[in-house]
DNA sequence: GATGAATGAGTCTTCATTCAT
DNA sequence: GATGAATGAAGACTCATTCAT
């Protein structure tokens, strides 16, 4: 009898303790993502997912007890490994003037988001921003935040006045414009011009004179 | 960049004649738009539509031949009444000096896209940008195409010398901002600081000192 | 309310008066057979007929009560154009003697098949023998007996003795001449050596040395 | 002649490997001949299918994955086991001199018919012969060519001298005879004096004198 | 733990037929 | 009589999920 959970589990089913275990999560994960790429989300089946791992249907269900937690940890795979480039970094930054601050942080952000891309796209444009499979809306309202917080370390340099207005206009815009260079024009992230550029949008932007 | 698509007939079946079929179209639209709003994509259901609409399946199917042309249509009616806001207003922005200019095109854009911002929300989020559903991916596309050519018709008071690289970041902000602060933060909108510090970011960018 | 009734009207609604009536019938079965042709039985639909006679579907349905009824009026027309070719033709046929009348019986049970090949192919390959459209199958069996009638015309001539089991032999015989040729190899129809053939084959089983 | 064809799957979807789905393959195809001879072929529908082999719906897709399939796969077996009974007596036939051989010929053919006659009847007259489908009628050609194969080899007792001409004739009247006799007269088959007429019937006319 | 056969609710979609205008 | 909008039962088919082996 299937009959289909209103509430769907999302949350995996349980931590792969064994170094096996842990390889077929990684080898689901991988097709899953092949697959995704290769057919979009609505053409994506948990079926599919699992031939392109070489699993069985029965041995994803070990490990994902839903379509959705599938997804989700893929997002959250991908979330963190974008999250992981940008922390790393993070500190760096918080020492240097506004400007090359600035430029350092867009550069960041660029980097991260030109993580896998393909998927990146496919996440963000096709899967629906529900439950635990929204993580990536999350982690760009995370990146915001951040540049809330590196605002305020910088605000002595600052012209604007009103922090938290500012503060959202340049994340919007930074994000967005790396955003939508990923996504539009990626061979622009290869160009410095284009760092140059932005930097001074958002410099000009914030700074005094 | 694959996404293998399927072929479905997206063209809308046939133009209703009668009076009454107009009035049928425009209420399973209505539906479609609620039940969108209400359940998402995913969930919405093309017998889910009709039930809203108090019409039957068949009827629905007479004037939409498949779950992507009805959501089609919607994606196009809201497309023009928000283009019809821009386009209306176009001709007076493009003889202003530059920051009244600036400062007039983002209200403009700000404006179009408060246009039934929940539904804007799901399509922007959930519709799969396929086909004739990408609709409103294609109008943003259009905007900034718009910005573009404003930029040259300002060429003179630019500050920038790669227009190009100029005018796609200038359309990638404002375009972003009022994207942003509809979906996330939509109170913003009705604060004037917000288009005057908007518009001080865009002309401190773009224009000579 | 639908509900389609479990006990299909095969009889024509009524028989059209005026003239009007008739050609819109006329029309109707036209159209038809064209799209019989060209879509085959499967994806005929009476909606489909209606708009290739340029007539509205309530229209037909004025003549035709069902899409049975409209089917079977089609076999009914286009059997008796084939009986009316062999009753024409068939009292000159029984005063011959038995080379003559079975060349001359082959050559008009040939031209009756030869009568609108493409459709008769249409008819005899997809439309399913049941309930009036069974009415080509019946017309076979008519000619069936019809053969049988003339052997027993001619059994003087005759060198087989159960004249039961010879009139079926002959019978299946031609008619499956015939038939295949029509269907598989309608230009051996040209050919005069094969009407002489065919009545070689029947005769020499049939006739005294 | 057109016929516009759907592409369908009509491929097996998969080979089963355990005894289990064997079994459900099986029960499938025994409840598909059953639905398919007391319903017709129109009326035969996968729902009624499933239901009637006592499997879910979803268990038919999995090995079925179309009606066109499940039709198909019934018509190979139903043509497999017809060419079984004819190729296994075959070579003996080649050896005879050409009276016991037609007579040989002929109870082959018509056992060959006499398998399963419903399902045959339903097979030849209701299925509609397209793509993989048209297995039937495409064995029906087959035995046509087997026929004129077996003329070749006794080509020096004949005394036609159209051989082409000759084969097509003979090839269509055995057909014939037996299609119809196991159509309409299955009880024809079991009396002998049948097969001798149906024998004598085809020596007379391509035998020397 | 793994496997894959089985499940069936739920989707999209068609089309013969009716009936208000 | 004609029109064509509306109907909805019914069909083909999918796919997330379960569970016997």
């Amino acid at each position: 009898m299937p009959v289909r959970a209103r509430r769907v589990r999302t949350q995996p089913r349980k931590a792969p303790r064994q170094a096996r275990s842990r390889a077929t999560v990684d080898t689901i994960l991988a097709a899953a993502a092949r697959v995704l790429v290769k057919d979009g989300f609505e053409r994506t089946t948990t079926n599919r997912v699992a031939e392109a791992a070489g699993v069985s249907i029965g041995s994803l269900y070990q490990y994902f007890p839903s379509k959705e937690s599938l997804v989700a940890a893929l997002v959250t795979a991908h979330v963190d490994e974008m999250r992981g480039l940008v922390l790393a970094a993070l500190e760096e930054v918080r020492v240097l003037p506004l400007r090359p601050a600035a430029r350092r942080m867009i550069e960041l952000l660029v980097a991260a988001h030109a993580v896998d891309p393909d998927l990146h796209r496919v996440l963000m444009e096709q899967v629906p921003r529900t439950g635990r499979m929204g993580g990536l809306a999350d982690f760009e309202a995370d990146l915001h935040r951040l540049i809330v917080a590196w605002l305020e370390v910088h605000r002595s340099e600052l012209r604007v006045t009103d922090l938290g207005l500012a503060a959202f206009l340049a994340a919007a815009t930074v994000e967005a414009i790396t955003h939508f260079s990923v996504l539009y024009q990626p061979e622009r992230l290869r160009d410095p011009a284009f760092l140059d550029e932005a930097t001074d949008l958002i410099v000009r932007y914030l700074g005094r004179d």
